[in-house]
This record gives structure tokens, sequence and C-alpha cells, in this order.
DNA sequence: AAAACTTGGACAACATCTTGACAAGATTGG
DNA sequence: CCAATCTTGTCAAGATGTTGTCCAAGTTTT
């Protein structure tokens, strides 16, 4: 799982520091004068970080980057990440009023501004997610490639991948595409902003190993759904837990997807639709198809919903009566399919 | 059958060597310093590898190139796969049941190749492009992630990046993209096929370090083309020559593209035009865009088009008089760029 | 007989460790 | 305002660990 390439001591200070772009001196005289790197070591001595330290060097690097003193950053990271286990926002509210108890800033900053810093005065505050969410808005409305990566790095060593995914990729892209929506941002815009943000979670995909064996979930967006990133996330996370899952992408039709269903043999399907259209030709067209399998050859067979449609219109249940409703946040719904499905 | 050949040792070292790029003396060192290769060996003590091996071996030279050291690249192969303990439990099963047939390996090769190995008696030949062609088709027809990650692993060892992208991938996805259209397989097969694909890509862009300065290129669909892969290849060729490259996505309207030319003024934008009703919009509908710009903001932009539309329909160049093609080939196009732009 | 493979030992090049020191800049006390 | 002190990045030296390569002597394959 993720959790445990991130915290799985293999790198060497060496990729570390060609990594994050801090000398290996540097690292080591950090590890010894503050308490904010403690890398294993092996049996001969030599470190060796996780992932989530070298995450931790690069959120520092950027601190320092915007005038901040090593020392300051440091005692910041401590307490920020002592608190990215609580909910943004109460993360929100201890911000606020940690405000000033971080001290002596002003000055450093002053003196150094004229060097690196483009933005507010008040870069000591606590990068809070909504923070967050704000930055990387503006670097990918700005095409900013660079930006938008270092900053979504900077997220996931504070945050769980779960969190990064619903508090800041979700809400950050559903922005673009209402200002797409209201003609503010151009598609080419909306466009770039879920390629990076598909691109990490794609990577995230990518460092689980594969599985090969249990149940077989399918995930897909129903005929005239192009609404993807939800089931995205979802089929994110149920593999980041070990299930077998294959996304059959958006706007699947019922008669292909039922070809599938005899092909594949999934003993639960999932599907998501965003808005009432889609959540009426899912039950119109794709459970039809479901029930039929049921008879015929998968009587087992779990079909299950969620999407921005039932929360929005929550009549639109009653279509699904006797299905799974996948609920409301993609959190959820690993546990719901634990209790839903046997391990293999 | 590919199944069974994946666990086959038939491959002496020599030729792992020669394929995955690792020197003899290494690969005896690694099998010594580390617990990752435990070839079976013949009655007389000469080891064959399984292509499994191989691809081992592959993924942990590519681990090298990402500046990850031996033993931690060794250890972190253990522990990602679980796999990894069933096979050599597997492996050590068949040894010792078959314990007489493995003896004699060596010279029943001969003798069984018929079966297992399709091709020459010579087993240790690097595997051709064709070949990998059918077997990756094969595997994403299957929905076989795993083997298909493997075997574009594998590629990547064996061939240039340019070569599997142009190579591999893109007939691949082209004969899977056809028997899509002839009813074959679901569109769920094709989203599959080109997801698996993309990401591959998209982990070889993500792989490059990003370059800020220099001329800007942008890349884009024009409006109603959705096909989008060659023009993707290209700006993954681009990248890796050190071009700052955005691609703009799919089915960029007109409109939405002068707003993004006013804004990111690049000094060449590159469309593609899979089919001749795109191509004719892009002559009536992008290129006014272009020549306005170039009267009011940009005098110096240089228009390129490319796509599958222009070799099957060479009139359509009439249509483009005076702008740049890209080239039939990919490969053509870093060299034409370079022939364009300044370097910086 | 030539080519390929085996093992075990040896070794050079490089990475990393620890400790101690130093210099430049920021902060503070007088 | 100057000098002392603190902070922080960097470096050097000597020891140890890691890793690719090579050699020698013997065996197997072609």
């Amino acid at each position: 799982m993720v959790e445990a390439a991130l915290d799985f001591p293999i790198y060497s200070i060496k990729a570390v520091a060609h990594m994050a772009g801090i000398t290996e001196p540097t690292l080591r005289a950090w590890e010894k004068r503050y308490s904010i790197l403690t890398p294993q070591r092996t049996e001969s001595g030599h470190r060796r970080y996780t992932r989530r330290d070298i995450y931790r060097v690069i959120w520092l690097k950027r601190r320092l980057q915007e005038g901040m003193s090593i020392s300051q950053a440091s005692t910041l990271l401590e307490t920020q990440s002592a608190e990215s286990l609580l909910d943004s926002m109460e993360q929100e509210l201890k911000a606020s009023s940690n405000g000033t108890s971080v001290k002596t800033n002003g000055r450093r900053l002053n003196s150094n501004s004229n060097t690196t810093l483009i933005e507010s005065p008040k870069a000591n505050e606590i990068r809070s997610i909504p923070v967050l969410i704000n930055e990387l808005l503006e670097y990918l409305l700005d095409f900013n490639e660079m930006g938008a990566d270092q900053l979504l790095a900077e997220a996931m060593g504070l945050y769980s991948p779960e969190a990064v995914c619903i508090d800041i990729i979700r809400p950050v892209l559903v922005e673009v595409g209402e200002r797409w929506l209201r003609n503010e941002v151009t598609i080419a815009t909306e466009h770039f902003a879920s390629n990076i943000c598909r691109t990490r979670l794609n990577a995230m995909i990518d460092s689980l190993p594969l599985v090969k064996d249990g149940p077989l979930v399918l995930t897909a967006c129903g005929p005239s759904e192009f609404h993807e990133l939800g089931i995205v996330t979802t089929t994110l996370f149920l593999r980041r837990h070990g299930r077998r899952v294959i996304y059959l992408g958006q706007n699947v039709p019922a008669l292909d997807f039922e070809k599938d269903l005899r092909r594949l043999k999934p003993s639960l399907v999932a599907f998501s639709a965003s808005r009432t259209e889609t959540a009426l030709v899912l039950a119109h067209e794709i459970l039809p198809v479901i029930e039929q399998v049921r008879t015929n050859n998968l009587p087992s067979l779990i079909f299950a919903y969620a999407g921005r449609a039932f929360i929005e219109e929550p009549s639109l249940h009653d279509l699904f009566s006797g299905q799974v409703y996948f609920g409301d946040d993609s959190r959820q719904t690993v546990a719901l399919v634990d209790q839903l499905l046997p391990r293999n």
C-alpha cells in the first residue's frame, strides 16, 4: 500500500539530497541540530530515508525560500505534522490562533523578501488545507506545472493520500470546472489542471503493488457520463486497500457493459453519476443489464452507485432501491466494500 | 501459453545480460549478495533464467537509473511484490518435484522448444518488436494490467523511448481502436488499453526535469478532434529534448485558443488532425486565429500541423501553405523544431 | 579445441559515516 | 554603533561500507 511505500526507508542520503535539492552535509546538520529528520539506519549505519522524509525536506526548503529560518520552519513542521491528523476545520482554527505565537518573523522576512518572496508578508502562516487549495488553484490557472507539482508533493507529505484527493484535488478541480462553465477560463486550462492531477493520481496508483487475486470490482461512468474524477478516486482508494479493481472509463454504453460483465465476471460493479440526467440513464439502461446478468450468470453480483447527483437530488435514490449506495465520500466506500466483499 | 513461458527457465546468463543490459559478473554478484535472483540450474550447474527473472532485472535496472542503489532497490523488490515469495516457493516446489526433469534441462530444451517456444532455437535472441506488439495486444485485450506493465517495462529496457512510443504503443493502440470500430472489442477495452499506455507515457514525462526557460511550444487537438495519441507523443519527445511544451488537450475551440495564445505567448503552436474533417476545421477555424494573432501580437508565431489526415489525403497540405508540416513521424519533429526555434 | 560457464577471492572507485571546525550573516547586549 | 554571540551552511579528514569489475583455475558445451 501507499503507506508502506511512503513510510518505507529505502532512499540514501544522496538520493534525498538530489531529489530535494539540499546538500548532504546540510541534511546531516539538520538532523543533528533539529529533531525534524530521524532516518532509520542500516546495519552499517547508513541513513535510509522514507518518501515522507523527502516530502518533509521539500516542505522545509520551500519555507526557506519564503524567507523563514530553518529553526522556525522545523518547529513549525513539528506542530504542523502533529495537526495533520486532525480535521481541516480544526487546523484552520489553530492556524489563525497560532499566527502570533511564532515570534521574530517580521524582521527576517522583510529584509529577505526582496530576493525570492513574491507573496503575502504573512508567509509564516501555517499552510492549512484551504491555503493549499488556493495556491494550487493559482498555479493551475497560471499553467505553472512546476509550482503545482511541488505543491502537490508537499501536500502529499503533510496529509494522507485520502485527504489530498478529497480535500485538495477535488475542490480545486470542481472550482476549475465551474469557472470553465462560467466561461472565465478556457478549456485548455481545465484540461491542464485535470491532467496534472490525474498524473499525480496515476503515480500513486503506479506505486501500488498490483493485486492478482480476490474478488474483482469494476468501476465505470455510465452512458453519457464524462465526469470521472470521483470514481477514479474511489478506484484509487480501493486499490490502496488491496482490492482488485478495473476502471472501465467514461461513457460506458450498456451493450458494451454487458459484454464486459460476462467476460470479467466481477463481484461488484460501481457506477457514478454527476448529474440527474446521467443518474436517470443509469437507472434505465445499466440497471436492467445488471438484473439480467444476475438472473443468468452472476446471481450474487452487487451493484453500487454514487456521485454528486444523489447528493443534490436525494429522490434519485428511489430508482435504485435494493442496490448499494456508495456514500457521499470516497472515504466511506472502502469500509463499505469490506462489509460487502470477502477478502479473497 | 504466455503465462507458461513466463516461468519457464530457458535463458542463459549471457542472454539475460544482453537483454537487460547488465554484465554477467554483475548478475552473479547480485545473485550472491542479495536474494533477488535465484535462477534454476542445469544438471551441470549452469544458470537458467525465466522471463520473469528478466523482468525483475530490468525493473532493478530502472531503479538504478533513477538513482536508487542496488541494495535499496533489491529490498524494495522483495517487499513490494508479495508474489516474489509465491514465485520462489512455486519454483522450489517445481524444482523438488520435477527433480529429474530439471536436471536434464539443458538437453531437453531442444526437444521441448516446439511446445512453448515459438521462435528460433536460440532463445537468447532479443524479442523482436512484432513479437512485443502481439504480446502487448494480447495482454491489453485480456485486461491483464500486470502483464502489460511488465511487457512495457521490458520494452523500455530494450528499446529507446521513441521506439517504444512509435513502433510499439502506437500500432497497438491503433489496432485496438480499429477493433473497436469493427465492434470486436468494447469501449472499456479501448479505454483500458489507452489508459495503461497513457500512464506509462506520463510516467516518462514525469521523470523528465521540468524546463522553465526557452521559447514556449503549445500542442493541441483542434475543434472536434479527439485523437490525441500522436500529439501527446510529440509533446513527450519535445520535452525529452529540453523544450518547454504545454499540451492544451483534445477538442480545443478556436475562441478559447485565441485567449490562450494571448495569455501564454508561445513561439510555436502545433495542431494534429487525424481525419479529413478535422483538418478542414483546423484550416477554417484555427488558421484565421493564427493569422490574426500574428498581425496583432506575435508576428513571429510559427504554426505547425501534423497527423494521419495529411498522410492519407496529401491534398490537404494545400490548405496550409506557408505553414510548417511536422512530418509523418514524431521522430523527425524534434530535429525540425531545432531548426525553427533557437535554444533559448 | 574454442567458447561459455562455474566459483571464490581480490580490488579499485565511489558513497557514506563521524567529528570538528570555520565563515558569513543575523541577532543581541552594552 | 560595535563587539560578542548565535545561527546555519559548508568543508576536510580518516574510517568504513558498497558495488561493479576482473582474474585464476577448473568444468561444461559446441
